[in-house]
DNA sequence: AATGAATGAGATTTCATTCAT
DNA sequence: AATGAATGAAATCTCATTCAT
């Protein structure tokens, strides 16, 4: 049966166990990796029967997209508040840069799980499956920030793309990849280390 | 069972069949992701039976082994030559960074396919695979030069961990995800771009 | 567990409900075949839950059971009418045939869901359901028509099993494949032939 | 791995095998009926594992197909012999229903698994499974004997597709109805019974 | 009277691996 | 040295059914 009330929305109770079985399928994918997170490895750290994940999701596909969702709107809402108060472009790479990295120590699961993914989900058709969904990234985007930087003088010329993308896997692949070395890195004194370096490394 | 010559070593039919069948499970890795690259399909690419790959393979990790074996084996004759006439730091980082790009250029899909084994292969016991194999990276390490940098004054003072962590997944990750969304990055002046950025957020 | 009033009698509002999950499996049924006519499938038609279609029958084959006896019921009551004039063997040949054609025409869902439940259904203990049912078919039967032919040396002498059998698969089986081939049959003009065929093929 | 030579032609004991299968496949489907003869019930009554009849076809509907090609040459060649030496069309219609008789007399399983394929099978877009395969039907079809004998003035003037498809339905599912309810049917006798039927019923 | 939620059984299919030849 | 054939385990998903509310 479907889970959805009649008129569409959701009850409570369904809520709260798509809730609890996309955070235990991010936790078993930040765990094990996305290859071994399987629905049944999934269910038994919810404590459920595998049907029930099927019951609650259409697929493995919509309960991947849900931990996307969770993930992207988790993050979201943390950087809005990180963000509000900067100004400067300096500013706002250090909000984004230490904000990000406080939120990997917060939501550690959910972050590794997006990576993993993002990397390795695909869809039924074998595209990616992110590239399948429809998923708003929180703005500002870096891309954007370097660009406003550039636009008002205070950055250097160079390639937005590039160094957008460099930025963008030194807090997610790099980050993930000196957790698994070093679980207990300071995340905070590593971002402040990606401050000094791209701010040295783009600044006029 | 694997095919040894009576005093242990392998014959050099044996020896190119292992090589064969190595680079075939490159790119497959490299075309359809890890996931995909199931035994059948890599032996459908060398044009052999699947019992072939167990023959020549103890199993999957072996395999997987071979392919990292053969990749930074290739990756490490590559570079000694780039690497040759480099002695100062700045010299050595821009002929680590275009030499890796070069690289990269020249063998995409066994770059991509060593990113894809490291991230999501794991051992029988669950732990990453990288990290149950006794292989010996290139020298120097791009740790090795930047610590070189500091102590001989060139560069300024920063967690060699982080920055060198930063560098490689501008040069695997960041890069592979570029080429994957523009296929025809010019992956020269991508390099010139990441040295420029990093020699400016280092030196002192 | 099944709504009955304490004497053993169900309600009115419980036949009624059962009345429409009944009508909602057979047009299930019809459409997508008894395979695919899930008690999901057939919830979802009736605009109720799942539960509910447990809850007023209890299990499947009481829900195929239904539909047979209400669709003999309903196939007596027409038939009643039609053959009600008929004297003479071929006028109740013909009253058969046609009345049936239109019955057919009327009810063509309740039609097919009964061929596809006889066809397919079967008990928990692996026997055809029909066979297990106590279902009384509506009077007289074909046979009957046949054999009362015969008495009165109308018709000629045959196997009544056999001719009966292959008249009832003519106005079953036979219509609804061609239905299936030709949605827009003439079903008046398909019972004159069968009519003139029978005729031919069994008077004296 | 694919089970075919390189050259693309199946070696001897694959195509055993595949007949094998094919034949358990039918038995199995003749018993319990489609929706019961899962793979697994299929791979039990071959003394198989499950995962042999996915090594041998492709998929399930891959299986079915087999089925329905093997039924249909035996039943062409079968009829080929029968129908050589007739010539007027009484003959040919009596060839065409002794002739069936026979077959179903000989190889009843295969004949039963056909019906029930190509009432319930469907293929993955939810398609009747026989109407998304090229099989050719054995030759001269009923309704092109009706058609010549038309055309000869041997028989009366009648639509060739309603009578052809109540000929067909006789043999096909009249016939296994009746071997359902009456196991010792003798076919023969069926067979000529319906001969008079139909040759009264439509000469001129 | 109704239902959302849960469940275990079983379906199809894929996979890495083994073995006799 | 190679391979066709076979296998058991496990993956995803569907189904009829049950139960507490």
């Amino acid at each position: 049966m479907r889970t959805k009330a009649s008129d569409g929305r959701r009850t409570f109770t369904d809520l709260a166990r798509r809730a609890q079985i996309a955070q235990c399928a991010a936790q078993a994918i930040a765990e094990v990796g996305y290859a071994d997170a399987s629905m049944a490895e999934i269910a038994r750290r919810a404590g459920v029967a595998k049907s029930v994940v099927s019951y609650h999701f259409s697929d493995k596909e919509g309960l991947m997209g849900e931990v996307l969702r969770t993930a992207l709107a988790t993050y979201a809402k943390f950087m809005e508040s990180r963000m509000a108060g900067a100004t400067s472009v300096s500013d706002k790479l250090r909000a984004y840069l230490t904000g990000t990295a406080d939120y990997v120590a917060e939501h550690r699961s959910l972050h590794v799980a997006v990576i993993e993914i993002a990397f390795n989900a695909t869809s039924a058709d074998g595209r990616p499956l992110v590239a399948t969904m429809p998923l708003q990234a929180p703005e500002p985007s870096v891309e954007d920030i370097l660009r406003q930087g550039q636009r008002d003088g205070e950055l250097r010329d160079f390639d937005v793309g590039v160094v957008g993308g460099v930025m963008r896997s030194a807090i997610t692949h790099a980050m993930v990849m000196r957790l698994r070395d070093d679980p207990g890195t300071d995340l905070g004194a590593y971002a402040e280390e990606l401050v000094r370096l791209f701010d040295l490394g783009i600044r006029r």
